[in-house]
RNA sequence: GCACCGGUGGCGAAGUGGCUAACGCGCUGGUCUGCAAAACCAGUAUUCGUGGGUUCGAUCCCCACCCGGUGCUCCA
């Protein structure tokens, strides 16, 4: 089935395709540096990483390439503030940024862009539209770009710039443009800040040049899908188009992928607000990475999603039960639990049945809400034939199959939770913030918690008084764990732990 | 003000002009257990914001209204 997606540009649901017919190439844009990222930002990231692994379950290559802005307004506000090279200070924040991506389990992009790093790139594409009479340079040295001379303006956000006043807010230091929507191309230096010196002046690059620059420079200049928080439509996007097409003469990018701001607790997420949360905020509060991963892709990408924690705590449980499930069909394989019998038609159809609904929610345009369904359909299914002992070798093999196609989108089944939570609070202890901790995290977590040899030693102990039916002992063993976040589970096979 | 999106069970959420309105969480009951936990099973909306209309038939189409959110400026 093929990949369908909603384009904003066209306004439809369309197929996607590389046109070159080899690997599909796109530009997300990626975050400015200048501080942790919060999970609006991951949003984003996580639906355009979902993205890319549908493209590639398609059996599709792709080249995606993501922009790093290491140099605007805050990073050089916050970097003097905290007296330090801008770069020293958005290395830091950018390196924060993969760790976090990491932990959320988003794949690297084949290309990573600085805008730093190609500063060239950007004053030629300057160069270029000013011998076109696109770009001007006005009194202070400053570049803009003349909006009258782009006629399709306004086409990816279907704005109608006849209707919009001109001459409205006008900035001080920009009174010279020709026109009040004229955007910057190139910022002329200020005394004390960071600046290139370049064949069209003194300066820093503005915010949206730098990502035609580098699209064009990694994808050519025409690629198949550029994508990005639906803020950025307008006018960053717009202004993209308009740089890149006014010098190339071609469709820069055919495809536009817009993923939907979230809310959080039902309303907009802002500092002011109250909540505001960064990935490591939620780490430290004792949230898995993975509940959130999950929770951010459960509403599609074109759907407002809201943010809450017992939604976050819904998502953790849901993934406990895929885990376990998927645990219990392997384990049942590797002991040869499930007989190599004649496999029961029935169950083998809902098997591939669920692989291909699977497939088919995603195909259409990046349904991640109803690809959920099918594997807890699975789930049931098998669970119902394992408890009937109905569960044949081959059915559980089809079983972690679909599993295993499911995981290439979603990726929550390998539990790496309490790592991911141990680095965080490593991470607060040398950014002195402990006082975010929640005080359960730091009972299990922390450098005071029990280690797995005191548990093994104290589940030794319990299963003494067990087998000596001392049933209070052994219960207030269970207890103490509990209240030290370790939750103790009694099987045949023996007793298992883990933490919370 | 203009524009856009949404209002589906306790919560989140999918979906369709007409089969029993997915799925997750929760809750209730059951299996298991020394008791729990975990796991598993089952049940859990005669109904899809309100009022009209179109239609043989609407949650899904049209109109109006109410509510929530967002954009029009930096923001993922």
């Amino acid at each position: 089935m093929a990949l369908e997606l909603f384009n904003t540009l066209s306004g439809q649901v369309e197929p996607l395709f590389a046109a070159d017919g080899n690997a599909l190439r796109f530009y997300c844009c990626g975050p400015t540096v200048y501080d942790y990222g919060h999970i609006g930002n991951f949003r984003t990231f996580l639906h355009v990483d979902v993205l890319r692994r549908a493209i590639k379950l398609h059996g599709i290559g792709v080249h995606h390439v993501m922009n790093v802005t290491d140099v605007d307004d805050k990073i050089i506000r916050n970097a003097s503030a905290a007296g330090k090279p801008i770069g020293e200070y958005s290395a830091k924040f950018e390196k924060a940024f993969f760790d976090d991506m990491k932990a959320l389990s988003c794949e690297t992009p084949e290309d990573i862009a600085r805008a730093t790093e190609h500063i060239p790139e950007m004053v030629e594409l300057i160069q270029r539209l000013a011998a076109e009479d696109i770009a001007y340079q006005t009194e202070d040295g400053s570049w803009y770009f003349r909006i009258k001379r782009f006629p399709a303006y306004g086409q990816l956000s279907k704005k109608d710039l006849d209707g919009i006043e001109d001459g409205a807010r006008i900035d001080s230091d920009e009174y010279e443009k020709d026109s009040a929507r004229d955007f910057a191309l190139w910022k002329s230096a200020k005394p004390g800040e960071t600046s290139w010196d370049t064949a069209i002046g003194n300066g820093r690059p503005g915010w949206h040049i730098e990502c035609s620059a580098m699209a064009l420079k990694y994808l050519g200049e025409s690629f198949d899908l550029h994508a990005g928080g639906e803020d950025l439509m307008f006018p960053h996007h717009e202004n993209e188009i308009a740089q890149s097409e006014a010098c190339t003469h071609k469709q820069f990018a055919r495809h536009w992928f817009h993923v939907r701001f979230l809310l959080v607790e039902g309303r907009k997420m802002s500092k002011s607000e109250g909540n505001f949360y960064t990935l490591r905020d939620l780490l430290l509060k004792g949230y898995r990475a993975s509940a959130i991963r999950f929770l951010l892709l459960s509403v599609p990408y074109r759907q407002q999603l809201n943010f809450t924690f017992e939604g976050l705590a819904a998502e953790t449980s849901a993934v406990d039960r895929l885990r376990t499930f998927q645990a219990r069909v392997a384990s049942g394989i590797k002991d040869g639990k499930w007989p190599e019998t004649a496999a029961d038609p029935e169950l083998s159809a809902t098997i591939r049945k669920s692989g291909e609904d699977f497939t088919a929610a995603l195909s259409n345009d990046l349904n991640t809400a109803e690809a959920r369904a099918p594997i807890f359909d699975l789930l049931r299914a098998v669970n119902t034939a394992a408890d009937q002992n109905k569960l044949t070798r081959a059915d559980a093999e089809a079983t972690l199959a679909v599993l295993a196609q499911f995981d290439t989108i979603f990726s929550v089944l390998e539990d790496h939770d309490a790592e991911l939570t141990r680095n965080a609070l490593a991470w607060a202890e040398s950014e002195g913030r402990m006082a975010d901790v929640a005080p359960e995290v730091l009972e299990a977590f922390g450098s005071s918690s029990l280690s797995d040899v005191d548990i093994d030693a104290l589940v030794a102990e319990r299963t003494l008084a067990k087998k000596q039916r001392n049933f209070a002992r052994a219960d207030a063993i269970r207890n103490e764990l509990l209240e030290k976040g370790i939750l103790l589970e009694d099987s045949k096979d023996g007793v298992r732990w883990k933490r919370k």
